[in-house]
DNA sequence: TGACATCGTTCCGTATCGTGGAATATCTTC
DNA sequence: GAAGATATTCCACGATACGGAACGATGTCA
């Protein structure tokens, strides 16, 4: 099948436009596509209009529009409805705030939230599958839930990241136990340095866990144990009331 | 003037691949642009061909693919001559390495490269200005080399950030001729609590500072004061070669 | 196995759209 | 005010994109 012209012209468009260190001038763009400048105009004007390229103000040279990278985010419905709690919980602590499912036999991030002014920033999980499922906070409560899979997981090797790391199997069966009981689960460097957070589940109205909340952040700005209620209740919390939406 | 309609079709194909939650169908995509399959079956082949689509595999479904994201790294002459140094940078240490000028009285980040595999990054700063010299180490070298910057800028009240920013003028001025004579330039926590990182310039063939290159982390990962001097010498190094082949 | 439904691809006549050179408008510099 | 540079608009033209129809591939069901 033939390819469309114009289509194909706009990209090398934006692909000249987005190799110019500041911002691209018409005249440069064209020199740069071998383009006439009637052409570059008319499709400047079109992407400008779409959104996909943008000027600081008339007359300006042009750059990359905000269009391009809304194009990369990428929602679904269960991302659309947790996001207001994701980020209530980031306005509520400026700690990051993610959303996580099972998909297959390891944990998919599907959504991160977190204060942009923070300096000290959690790298972005989101589109990360996560195998090693007993060193994370919402892992381990698919885990707790789910008998079949804490029975499959915990006859494999459990590997070992930091001296904190639960790693013996029976150890492990217990501390599900007890995240089952209490509703939420806890992470303080189990997985890596510095790294700290909870989770608590989403039910869906089978009463079976379909994903998880997570508050997260370095060490340093997390609450210790034993200091840690209410930090762990505004988590339980979002959890219970995106289950509650989620049941009608 | 007139816009072209193939363009516009085009980005309306793209947003709506990128609505859906893992894979669009190509049936899917003329349902939510009321478009003729034939039609939509044409553009998904251009922008595929372009890359700015992708399939998993023939048949699979379609998603947006990565010219897209290609097109929001803008890399200009200095960010790509940089390059090679500041991921060196990375591989060496493991932290943040960034390059950045001044633009006005302002600092301006133009590249930022990172350990992805680190939990906890640093937030992006690129595209950033930044006009709090005294608490940068980059900004910091811009001022022990620039005397009219630094005349100007003392000349303004210096806000206070953490207890450790340099905040009297005449302690500023002590501080940035150290900085000067020894060639590279330290912050510790002086623009926000666990932030930390070493800078040093890149000059022209005029003797004149035009970049700066830092390396920066969270607190916990950097090499204590008195005990930093490895640390120091491989961002000094960069600049210094990064300086040798700006020159020719 | 055959009928049927669904999805995606290809074809092709048509006319709409995109083209690009030329003219014009705008802005900056001297 | 003139000259130069940059960007915009016009418009005749034909090349391109269009979309319905036909076709091929795949999956489902009796």
């Amino acid at each position: 099948m033939s390819t469309i012209q114009s289509v194909e012209r706009a990209f090398q468009i934006l692909q000249a436009v987005a190799q110019f260190p500041n911002e691209a001038q018409l005249g440069d763009v064209a020199e740069a596509t071998s383009l006439p400048k009637s052409t570059v105009s008319r499709m400047l004007t079109t992407l400008g209009e779409i959104g996909a390229i943008q000027q600081a103000h008339p007359g300006a040279g042009y750059k990359i529009g905000r269009i391009i990278s809304d194009l990369i985010t990428q929602p679904s419905w269960l991302v659309n409805l947790a996001e207001p709690w994701l980020k209530k919980l980031v306005e509520q602590t400026g700690e990051t705030a993610t959303l996580s499912v099972m998909d297959g036999d390891r944990l998919l991030y599907v959504a991160q939230h977190s204060d942009p002014n923070n300096n000290i920033q959690l790298r972005d999980w989101t589109g990360i599958h996560f195998p090693n499922l007993h060193t994370s906070s919402p892992s381990k409560l698919f885990l707790a839930y789910d008998p079949i899979l804490q029975k499959n997981y915990l006859a494999r090797p459990l590997q070992t990241f930091t001296e904190n790391t639960i790693s013996d199997p029976t150890e492990l069966a217990i501390h599900l136990k007890k995240v089952k009981t209490q509703g939420y689960a806890w992470v303080r460097e189990e997985f890596e340095r510095g790294l700290a957070g909870v989770s608590a589940p989403i039910f869906d109205q089978n009463e079976k866990i379909v994903a998880a909340v997570s508050l997260y952040g370095p060490i340093f700005r997390i609450p210790p144990a034993g200091n840690d209620a209410e930090f762990t209740a505004l988590v339980v919390t979002a959890a219970s009331e995106i289950t509650s939406h989620l049941r009608g």
